[in-house]
DNA sequence: TTTGGCACTCGATGAGTGAGAGTGCTAATT
DNA sequence: AATTAGCACTCTCACTCATCGAGTGCCAAA
């Protein structure tokens, strides 16, 4: 399985070369640009190789040769070496990201438009995944009669919060009450571990509310409670993809952009990346070309990391791009957007 | 300015029969296709008239009319007829915006979604303007030490919340006091009149805590208050406009999803539009082509209206399509679902 | 194992062509 | 004065055809 070190080079050569001029690389030009010590026969000859073995293919009969999903994965696995961005790039990122003010929604979204300005492809993030999390705090607060806001707040400092309806007479004192006992009932407990009948259970009969109407309330924090651990994805940059040469006809950029409009469906997807991956958690996920399993993406690439909010809590954020991509480049971009937001979260909550 | 009766009917015919085939309309298929009792010249003279007062062009020297921005606006303001939507399209509308369960935000990208999906466009959805809505409620939660939660309930019910830093060591009760003295202070107020000084007003010197920290705190809320009528614009839809023809152009869609992908510019347009049509609140606004001032949308026409939150707060709901489109069409499509938002929203609110 | 040479393949480019749809204008008709 | 028939003209679109150039595969020689 392994290449011989000058098939490795000149597939190196290969991805480096279709990267940056999008068309398909020939054996002369590859001498011209890359200083190989061999004639192009003898090119030809390896790239022959590269080609049974399934690293490279080609177009046309007669067309140069492109990399494979085989080979991009070869080029990502053990052929590129990446390199830290200059301090130019490296600035303008710290820049941006900084400039965000305030709350943690606007930071990782900042996280993102940052990223997709930067890599000129669509930024992925997705909020962490908060099952395993504990219940620190649960509030309710009346808004009107009728109406309450639950306030979950959970480990790592996360706060979430749903508008509710609730019967009309329940008092303020009555929610205060309520609240206050739910609180006590499950306050230290696993999001994933909360059921109605945990939210539910020593509760009732305590209070001079009818089952009925505790039993509403009840349900609606509930709710708000399974509500907290919504994955929510952001997609930023769409439109950037139709400026690239990979997409440049029309119907794999409609399907393409069709297909991340559904931002449900790269949710599912990248939970089923971290399943697969689950071993080497902390590093990035990449996935290539037809390695992805949704439609439509099969000229794309995933690459995704993941960003820290403290107490094992982990969001991901990453870049989807033409499988076309600087690989290392992209990465190093990747992995300086996040030490970044990882920093300024700390910062936020201390 | 009026057109005869038989320029009106050609206009009408010729918008008709371009928005349907999207190609331009010949004196002679018009005969064909509409049951005019004259000749093709005569029609041909009747289009080289109308083409002199500015309501057709030609796109080549021999091709035939397409409407200019002046046809369509002489269409939409006094010759079409807006039809109300068959059973089936009204049903599926309902059923859409029924399904969406819970809270207004949720509610309301439901409305934007359905829009988008009845009309094939970019819907496009903001949240009121609250300048002039006044303050009911407003709350401080502690979190945990450093951390709180400014809840803010406006008129209408609308209520909106920030995770704000406070210094460490103030305490529960403290920020219950403050929360207390601030909502004394300002409940009532409109939005628009609320400034630092009244926040703060009458608060200090009466507690224990240092004035340096209960400024900061005081900020944070006056902060959180104003954020509060910051405009939401949610677009929906942008893929859509790929599978256009009128878009089919590689050059034209890259520019108009690059527009569309900056919703701050959008959201900034509505505004511009609102002070002009100040008038005829309630209705239509409608800007075909040319008429809109932003980049990049010479194809488009932007159509909205407004949805009801009570209490005269109001949101605007529409859609960004092509300017060849069935403005009667997608007229009571918006309508419609905009009557069934306003239902729904009702009944959030009771 | 490498290299030079050669025939072959295939896509891109550009020119030329004819068909088709539509126009504007003029002169005759109502 | 309005309408119509007729005709020359214009312009796009689709099609064909030839050519060019980059690249390949393979064979025989080094």
């Amino acid at each position: 399985m392994d290449l011989d070190p000058r098939k490795k080079e000149v597939l190196h050569a290969i991805v480096d070369d279709y990267v940056s001029t999008f068309e398909p690389v020939g054996s002369k030009s590859l001498i011209e640009r890359h200083g190989f010590d061999v004639s192009s026969a003898t090119l030809r000859n390896e790239m022959a190789d590269l080609e049974h073995m399934g690293f490279l293919e080609k177009p046309h009969t007669s067309a140069g040769r492109i990399p494979s999903d085989k080979g991009y994965r070869e080029y990502v696995d053990s052929l590129m070496k990446v390199e830290p961005l200059s301090r130019k790039e490296q600035a303008k990122i710290e820049e941006n990201i900084k400039a965000s003010v305030g709350e943690l929604g606007d930071l990782i979204k900042s996280a993102a438009d940052t990223l997709s300005q930067a890599t000129g492809f669509v930024s992925l993030t997705c909020s962490p995944r908060l099952k395993k999390s504990y219940l620190t705090q649960l509030k309710i607060l009346m808004i009107e009669p009728g109406k309450a806001l639950v306030v979950v707040v959970l480990s790592a400092g996360v706060v979430k919060d749903k508008l509710v309806r609730i019967p009309n007479f329940i008092t303020d004192k009555q929610i205060y009450d309520i609240s206050n006992a739910i609180e006590k009932n499950i306050t230290g407990k696993p999001l994933d571990e909360i059921t109605l009948i945990t939210v539910s259970s020593a509760l009732k009969g305590g209070s001079d509310i009818p089952d009925s109407l505790l039993n509403q309330v009840l349900y609606e924090a509930y709710a708000a409670i399974k509500q907290a651990d919504r994955m929510d994805v952001y997609l930023e940059g769409s439109h950037r993809m139709l400026s690239l040469p990979d997409f440049s006809s029309m119907g794999r950029a409609t399907q393409l952009l069709g297909s991340l409009a559904d931002d449900g469906m790269v949710a599912g997807y990248l939970n089923e990346m971290e399943a697969q991956d689950k071993s080497n958690q902390d590093s990035y996920m990449i996935r290539i070309g037809q390695e992805i399993t949704l439609e439509g993406f099969d000229d794309c690439s995933f690459i995704t990391t993941t960003y820290n909010m403290g107490d094992g809590v982990q969001g991901n954020i990453g870049v989807i791009g033409p499988k076309r991509m600087e690989y290392s480049k992209v990465i190093s971009q990747i992995d300086f957007v996040k030490k970044n937001l990882d920093e300024q979260i700390k910062i936020i909550n201390e």
